[in-house]
DNA sequence: ATGACAACCTGTGGGC
DNA sequence: TGCCCACAGGTTGTCA
């Protein structure tokens, strides 16, 4: 479900409502995640008071006074503001009661999704991230230096949390259709022009995406429980066999590192 | 270091 | 109508 701008979305869905807010409990009813949730996690929050929500790659850190909750969506994973008392319904995992009567819930059927307390700043799953890819420091200069050499396919490259984090597969389709390179070509051998054109068009897709509140494909929701609008918007994800909105052609699909790619073989190169 | 691939799960849609 | 398989927004770990 969530990439990049669909946890953002929900970053700032949730922000204005757990500021402040102190956590009264926490009710933990199935720590099966894809890492175990610890049950001490109750013994930390209890009591914390929310400062702010902040995101790295796709993890939501919301800081407390006493720590931070690092959560992660998965492929599944929904995170809202709920009554406290709305009956919690098949997959709701966790809920983080705060002191208002509501309740902060996640929900993830796939349970691909994860749930950590930070006593500090740091923690493992973060060490080796790379740049965010809507920050200055993420350039097309970056790019073409980290592929020099490389064999692995020009997406799989951008898809790659170390090189770039936050470029899931939907938007990894439509930046690579905007910049009209192959998905398939070797990453050692895209020109140092066309990475230029490849991270505007990654900063403008998430950028977009955003803006829309993200892409609901299926029953992606907000912190505010609203879907986004971006869906409409897909130049190539999901639309293989149609018309390339460009040029016509009946856009192609390949397997890439087991996901599926599609691509206008006329317009990309 | 790099790359290829399996693994973790449940739900759903398409083909037969 | 119903069954079975393939596949779905992500990431980590393992092995060559």
């Amino acid at each position: 479900m969530p990439e990049l701008p669909e946890v953002e979305t929900t970053c700032r869905g949730i922000a204005p409502h757990i500021a402040d807010r102190r956590v009264v409990s926490a009710i933990i009813r199935e720590p099966r995640l894809r890492w175990p949730v610890s049950p001490d996690l109750e013994t930390h929050i209890r009591g914390a008071r929310f400062l702010g929500v902040r995101r790295r790659a796709k993890y939501i850190l919301m800081d407390t006074d006493r720590g931070t909750l690092m959560v992660h969506l998965g492929m599944s994973g929904s995170l809202r503001i709920m009554p406290a008392e709305a009956p919690a319904l098949f997959h709701d995992h966790i809920d983080i009661v705060l002191d208002d009567r509501r309740c902060l819930r996640y929900h993830d059927p796939r349970r691909f999704g994860s749930m950590h307390w930070l006593s500090g700043e740091s923690h493992p799953l973060l060490d080796h991230l790379g740049p965010e890819p809507l920050s200055p420091s993420f350039s097309g200069a970056y790019l073409y230096e980290r592929s020099r050499r490389r064999s692995t396919s020009v997406k799989q490259f951008i898809m790659d949390g170390k090189v770039v984090v936050g470029v899931g597969n939907i938007y990894a389709n439509e930046a690579l259709f905007m910049a009209g390179i192959d998905p398939k070509r070797a990453s050692g051998r895209v020109a140092a022009a066309r990475y230029e054109a490849l991270v505007e068009a990654i900063k403008d897709v998430l950028s977009n995406a955003i803006e829309q509140g993200g892409t609901t494909l299926r029953d992606f929701v907000g912190g505010d429980g609203q879907p986004g609008y971006f869906a409409q918007q897909l130049r190539v994800y999901g639309r293989q066999g149609k018309p390339c909105r460009s040029c016509q052609t009946a856009l192609r699909e390949v397997r890439q590192g087991g996901r599926s790619t599609v691509f206008c073989r006329v317009c990309q190169r």
